[in-house]
DNA sequence: CTTTTATCTGAACGTCTGTTCAGATAACCT
DNA sequence: AGGTTATCTGAACAGACGTTCAGATAAAAG
């Protein structure tokens, strides 16, 4: 046999990317088999090859779309003009994001071991990007007086730790809404930062 | 061939445990193979099995000997008799013990998806545990007046996730001493939870 | 309608996987 | 010194792995 009724690359490229990203973070990129993938498609191993050199390449992928898909969704964001008002809108543009796509979140930090070199570096540059934003918010503050922070870099990996915490356990439907979290985490965020 | 010289089970048991659990911490459970672990150590792959009746139950170990020490360590940490001061010893407590033991603590929160069920639900009763006794500082602190939160439960997850963040960037010999990392986390938190 | 091209199948490849086990030998016990 | 036991080797098992590729066929192009 050979090409099936109806197979279209801008079909199964999607499809395949879906897959190998949710089965990736259920079980781990090296804990996953290509055929796994292609039955999840409905497709045989080979079909794969046709949209990934190999499979190292198919992760860096998934996480590369990722990174670019926060840091562009992020310039896009509505910012507000004091530095207080730009910190309020990144903690909660970061929780809303990471928990729409928690899946992709979830791979890009778990396998970053699983990339080569220099595909490591590329997506370390990315989130290194990502980082500088929020530091550069709260220096900002501090030079304007509004935040009282004896340590930008620091307090932004803090930051950051603690709002990406949030996909360890919020499940839609449970005890709080994702507008109440977004509230609770603002709050915490701005005693921490000692804005008024 | 056979036994080799100076073979016993009182060395190689714990060579196994740190080979596994630095190449786990390395590569991932699932990336690394018997025959790797056992290479490492100097061994034949059969030799393992006198150790753990299969890969799962050695990772296991590793998990529940880290939670099991992280728990004990913290029981006989000296504790302040305020909740101020007792939140204090458990940041400056949380930072050095996961700084020490960098790999567990990797592996215990990464590999968790390759535990059976009942294995999983071992080690995330004893994480539950460690996260409560956090919380109850917190609620005797905001019972105390001594703390403004407003969701005690949520701040135990944000603050743990933060202070576990230190493992992503801290290396020892970089531009801060441990003392001054803890000190600078200590204030952030101290502000988060609107505490003097 | 015919030709070209994109897409997929099915089979094969060499290698690696976790695990088992009979046999060998060093270490320990009496 | 001799017997027992704990520990390790070396080989084997069946199955899974990532990747390749010739051949088949649907879809697109002319």
């Amino acid at each position: 046999m050979a090409r099936t009724a109806g197979s279209h690359s801008d079909i199964t490229g999607p499809r395949i990317r879906t897959a190998a990203l949710r089965l990736f973070a259920q079980s781990g990129f090296a804990a996953v088999s290509m055929r796994q993938i292609a039955g999840e498609v409905g497709v045989q191993v080979g079909a794969l090859y046709n949209y990934t050199p190999d499979k190292q390449t198919l992760l860096f992928a998934l996480m590369d779309e990722h990174m670019q898909s926060l840091l562009s969704a992020w310039e896009e964001e509505p910012k507000g003009d004091t530095p207080k008002a730009r910190l309020e809108a990144f903690a909660r543009f970061h929780i809303r994001f990471n928990l729409e796509r928690a899946e992709a979140v979830f791979i890009s930090y778990m396998e970053l071991r699983n990339l080569t070199p220099e595909n490591f570096l590329a997506i370390e540059a990315q989130r290194r990007r990502y980082e500088t934003a929020l530091e550069e918010i709260l220096s900002d503050g501090v030079a304007a007086g509004a935040f009282t922070i004896s340590d930008p870099k620091v307090a932004s990996l803090a930051i950051i730790a603690m709002l990406t915490g949030v996909n360890t356990w919020y499940r839609a439907g449970g005890r709080l809404s994702l507008d109440q979290v977004q509230t609770l985490y603002w709050d915490m965020v701005r005693q921490m930062v000692g804005a008024d």
